[in-house]
DNA sequence: GCGGTACTTTGTCGATCGTTCCAGATAGCG
DNA sequence: CGCTATCTGGAACGATCGACAAAGTACCGC
């Protein structure tokens, strides 16, 4: 055997993930994303094949770090109001948090990648259908337990709240008024009564 | 004088809006331009100065065509409800109305561009303002009239329901779903409930 | 009809794009 | 410790980017 690996491939698709999130694929070049991981070309090729390929990774990781713990806080048992005003808040304070401005990695894959990359339109279908999932388990069980409507079936309402994280997303990447956004948020909350 | 102008510059601007629409700005090249204008590059700058200033001539164009029409339906006087319905099916019908992936000119440059250049952005904001204060004279007189909750201020329920109009344009790029896309719109309804 | 002018076209500019390749560096094995 | 397989950073590739200047063309007022 010979030579191992020295860097870190995951911190490298982290820096990556804020380069694609702050100039969205096309306006990043492979300049800027070896300057963000610290790795010359050559090594960015051998690990991830191409830009296409890094872009897969970060999008991959990005589903892992949001997606998936918001389906395990949605999936944790708890009271399906206060679990959902949490998930949306904590949503908000995504988008607010820092002056960064990191768009939200799945709208702006949405938008940009999804008609022509059938791999980036996969990933995104699923993260979203697991998510309308989890929230159709957990309002399913809230409408027999009688405390949220019964008036819009189950799958409407997990679609409508999916839609409605979207909404913030764009609205915060034009206005990033954090007061405001969780003020629609209440609203769309509204809708479970 | 001398000699006129040849094209329709209205066409142009049509003809480019089309192509950002489905590539994105950055997605786009000034060959693709001349090719989806029928124009030399050199007709182009004479005409827009610039890459920047065909896009913001083809934003100019959209919201000319999309989102002013929409505030004049809001201001017709018709019923609260059944205009805004009405707005909604429209966007839906938009959305996955031709095969073709044209994704709203809007959130594609909240994403894309809003961060980078602060003409784009003025615009967006520009173009969500006059929509929610259409929105906001509708509802504050419906809530007057007794016809909608008055639960909620006429503003968060105006910026509630432009962020669900994003929210399923973002969702409309992820699955076309007509029909999955109406229940969610009509769940967005139920609010002024 | 003619000169002048504005518009169109074409070719090309330097820069940068994504990608590939190579020479040097480095760590594991005998 | 030397060998060698692997990794690394950077140079260099052809292609294409946005932008522009010069040349050609059609129209106007005279």
């Amino acid at each position: 055997m010979a030579r191992t690996r020295e860097f870190d491939l995951d911190a490298a698709v982290n820096a990556a993930m804020d380069v694609f999130r702050s100039k969205g694929y096309e306006g990043t070049s492979m300049r800027d994303l070896s300057e963000a991981t610290g790795l010359g070309s050559g090594s960015i090729y051998a690990a991830f094949g191409s830009k296409d390929g890094l872009y897969l990774a970060v999008l991959d990781l990005y589903r892992q770090r949001y997606a998936i713990p918001m389906v395990d806080l949605l999936r944790s048992g708890n009271d399906a109001r206060a679990v959902i005003r949490e998930v949306f808040i904590s949503a908000v304070d995504d988008i607010t948090g820092d002056g960064r401005h990191l768009s939200c990695l799945i709208v702006g894959a949405s938008m940009e990648r999804a008609h022509q990359d059938v791999r980036v339109a996969e990933r995104l279908r699923s993260t979203t259908q697991s998510l309308e999932l989890a929230l159709y388990d957990l309002l399913a069980e809230a409408q027999l337990r009688g405390q949220i409507t019964s008036d819009r079936s189950a799958t409407d309402l997990a679609g409508f709240l999916v839609t409605s994280l979207q909404g913030l997303r764009v609205m915060g990447a034009i206005n990033p008024d954090r007061a405001a956004l969780t003020r629609y948020a209440e609203v769309a909350l509204t809708c479970l009564d």
